[in-house]
DNA sequence: GGTAATTAGTTTAATATTGAACTATATGGA
DNA sequence: TCCATATAGTTCAATATTAAACTAATTACC
């Protein structure tokens, strides 16, 4: 199981030295993710929300969601109802540079495709979905 | 497949803002991963080597190595045979601090694994290390 | 041998992230 | 209603990381 994290945090380390150097220049990876999210689950988010799934200090989500609105990519609205919050919403810009971005990375991922048995990538997938969603259902587990 | 990698970066943000609950104090996770990569692979080990491993810049490197002599939990010393290399090896404390750390550590990985059934985490786990090994050999591979 | 190119490691500036303090708003009892 | 507590977001200082420039040593090649 820890080598299984190690795997985990080795590819993880892979992708992201990959993805830093393919993304266009001032997308930044924690840019990326956050449009990916804004992208997967459509509709409105509130930083507070975003900076929960994505398990980061708010004070750096307020940092990311200020390049993305210094950037265009998102757009920030105070929230109606409750005056300590607002809503995040991915902008057209937004919406275009993303599918820009994949579309640049899609070929590298179906050559890593090709060399492995689709079956195994989709049991892959799923293990690892359910034990991220365990992972995010015990996440106040504390250490003694 | 980019379902795949998703699901591995927010695995990764879930392990390490746990990890970093979890490590004593001047211990980062930067830190814990090369005393960890030390162990798993004994001998000695040029700073370049582990550079490579990790895929982190040189100065990364310089900057953790720095402290984990400070901290006294790695030896470095001067190559022999190469005026511009260093060889770094864990030391005791070095080995006591990880062991001690790790125990504390596996009762959640334990907790974890009852959840999920031994052979899928054993795929699950061989799959991503030839993923991991694939990645390795492709770093280099370019974005047009 | 001598010189160009390569490699190992350090340093520096810019940026990102954490952790904690802080402000403002909302909620939940008495 | 009033007050204590909780929640949303920002700010700031400290630390980590990247990218690039730099020094020193080695290797390749003529």
């Amino acid at each position: 199981m820890l080598q299984t994290f190690v795997e985990i945090g080795i590819i993880n380390q892979l992708a992201e030295a990959f993805l830093r150097r393919a993304l266009p220049k001032p997308l930044t990876i924690a840019q990326f993710q956050v449009l990916s999210h804004l992208r997967r689950l459509p509709g409105q988010h509130t930083p507070s929300a975003i900076t929960k799934s994505f398990q980061v200090t708010k004070g750096a989500m307020t940092h990311t969601l200020g390049l993305l609105r210094k950037n265009g990519w998102v757009e920030i609205v105070p929230d109606p109802y409750d005056g300590r919050s607002k809503q995040v919403s991915i902008s057209l810009a937004g919406q275009a540079i993303f599918i820009q971005t994949a579309e640049k990375l899609t070929p590298y991922f179906e050559e890593l495709a090709t060399h492995f048995p689709a079956q195994d990538i989709t049991a892959l997938t799923t293990t690892l979905e359910n034990i991220r969603i365990f992972m995010d259902d015990h996440r106040d587990l504390e250490i003694k």
